[in-house]
RNA sequence: GCGGCCAUGGUCUAGUUUGGUUAGGAUGGAAGCUUCCCAAGCUUCUCGCCCGGGUUCAAAUCCCGGUGGCCGCACCA
């Protein structure tokens, strides 16, 4: 295995020459760190990811609903980003580094008590302890905030933010939500759609942007239902590779492959509700195409928490670039944000549970498309001594068939037009290419993850056959014309394996 | 944000130390020829010194600033 910086620009240098993505963005002007163009084959790829993660949802009795992007100030001071969100900063004086307030406070003088201090509070704690510059012992300026929201205007003068997560758009539904479930929880509803972050110094490309697309799926649920979940049944002898807290507060990062009914045994889980929620995360991160050995379900320890978040659990997933990233949290966000949103907005957001008013509580789901997207591309990459391919699943490879007149001559051009014509309207995302010689246009689909290329030939005119070649073996079966769209799509859905043809 | 290193066709890279020919190579792309099934060959063509200033007769090369990338620190609710 290449160390893991190699793999990175591997990846990279692919993804631009074929146009996966590009960036920063915008590259004629130079670029600003935290944003990338998804090019053609980067956006077939996103869009197969979505509609994959789509479809997990619906199955899942999931509603998908969409919420402007830009809310105002009152929505973020409600939720809490306006103050949990804003990180309290402090710059050195004499050499411009940036730290963090309260952290360089507690470095120093451990003993500080800094819990619900106003920016003035912890400016005058910074002179009274004498706290000063990690780096140059310089005197600190005061402290001031640095907001990961992006600020924008309404109109003339009304302050505004941009949603730095779809989940508070979705909740200001709520009332709405219990008249189109005909009052009746728990209900689910799911948002994809962009969020932005405004971060220090974003790194690392693909996985730390200032502007992504999220997918959160929220669950309203009563207390008492968490626990007595008709659904569990369906799942709970079904395995999750988990790491809790316990485990990694031991020293050890061991993953244990555990049944979701001994997770609430064993107290990982403490409610069915929630570990189903878990387990919906992970069964839609394997319909991603991510395998079982590259991925592992984290519990958040306690400090790493949200400010919302009363348990929380992430997938990870296993890369050549970058090890473990962070992909999908699984948070359980209790009744944190009705409540915030009833107070604020002084309209009723609970419901009635023996005649008395109840806040429900919100199970929530929420990734990035553009991780899981880095990952797989990542997770696809096969390099051996003959060819540079990606092992995509066929579900989700930007273009699924490619097919390719064996010469440019108008005998063959003129048949493998047809046949192109045909399987587009199976719904397959074809790619016709006649361009250079066989070899050549094989080797170029395998470098896109192409899982399967029709070739017409001089047979296909005598006998109506054609060949398909499959991407992971190289192998070729000639078939009957006439049979081709359905046996491909059998071959793109996993309903008929490549191997069972050629016997 | 700070410090160190770095930025050359689509991709990868030589050239920068010591300023001076037409910026070289590899790979790729387009058109054509070849009844061509795994990056074959031949012909023709295509595409580049991150941006802005400065020094100089002359800048890819030196200096300053910006932007971006990598590494370390900080940050990543």
């Amino acid at each position: 295995m290449k160390p893991t910086s190699d793999f990175r620009e591997t990846i990279v240098a692919l993804a631009k020459k074929r146009g996966f993505f590009w960036g920063p963005s915008p590259e004629i002007y130079g670029g600003s760190s935290g944003f990338f163009d998804l090019g053609p084959l980067g956006k077939l790829l996103k869009n197969r990811l979505e509609d994959n993660i789509r479809s997990s949802f619906v199955r899942a009795s999931f509603w998908e609903v969409e919420c402007p992007t830009v809310s105002p100030a009152i929505v973020w001071k409600a939720s809490g980003h306006l103050e949990g969100f804003v990180d309290p900063v402090t710059q050195c004086t004499k050499c411009g580094q940036l730290y963090r307030a309260d952290n360089l406070i507690l470095e120093q003088a451990p003993e500080a008590k800094l819990a619900g201090l106003s920016l003035d509070d912890l400016s005058k704690k910074i002179e009274e302890l004498e706290v000063h510059c990690a780096a140059c012992k310089g005197i600190l300026g005061p402290a001031k905030e640095y907001n990961l929201m992006l600020k924008t205007t309404l109109g003339l003068d009304q302050e505004a933010y941009m949603r730095p997560e779809t989940a508070t758009s979705t909740y200001l539904l709520f009332k709405r939500f219990l008249t189109f479930f005909r009052d009746k929880l728990p209900a689910s509803v799911f948002q994809i759609g962009k969020a932005y972050r405004n971060e220090i110094s974003p790194r690392q490309g693909m996985l730390r942007l200032r502007e992504f697309t999220q997918v959160e799926g929220q669950v309203f649920i009563l207390e008492k239902d968490e626990h007595d979940w008709p659904r569990f049944e369906s799942i709970r002898d079904d395995k999750l590779p988990l790491l809790p807290c316990q485990v990694q507060e031991s020293g050890s990062d061991k993953v244990t492959s555990t049944k979701v009914s001994a997770a609430l045994t064993k107290g990982y889980f403490q409610k069915q509700a929630y570990a189903w929620c878990i387990h919906l995360a992970y069964s839609i991160f394997r319909k991603m195409g991510f395998s079982e050995d590259h991925m592992r379900i984290r519990q958040h320890l306690p400090n790493e928490r949200a400010h919302y978040a009363v348990d929380a659990w992430d997938i990870e997933v296993l890369t050549n670039s970058h090890g473990w990233v962070e992909c999908c949290g699984i948070h359980d966000r209790g009744n944190y944000d009705l409540s915030r949103h009833q107070k604020h907005s002084k309209e009723k957001l609970s419901v009635k549970v023996d005649k008395k008013p109840v806040v429900p509580n919100v199970l929530e789901i929420a990734f990035g498309v553009e991780r899981p997207l880095f990952c797989a591309i990542d997770n696809a990459y096969v390099e051996d001594e003959k060819r540079t391919w990606l092992k995509f699943p066929p579900e989700i490879a930007p273009i699924q068939v490619a097919v390719f007149p064996l010469m440019g001559k108008p005998e063959l051009l003129e048949p493998a037009r047809q046949i192109f014509e045909t399987i587009m309207d199976a719904g397959l995302i074809t790619y016709f290419d006649q361009g250079g010689s066989i070899g050549r246009r094989y080797r170029r689909q395998d470098e896109i993850g192409t899982p399967f290329c029709i070739t017409i030939d001089y047979q296909t005119l005598e006998e109506k056959t054609v060949t398909v070649r499959d991407r992971n073996s190289m192998e070729q079966v000639r078939v009957q014309r006439n049979d081709l769209a359905d046996l491909l799509e059998d071959l793109v859905h996993g309903k008929v394996a490549f191997k069972s043809l050629s016997k």
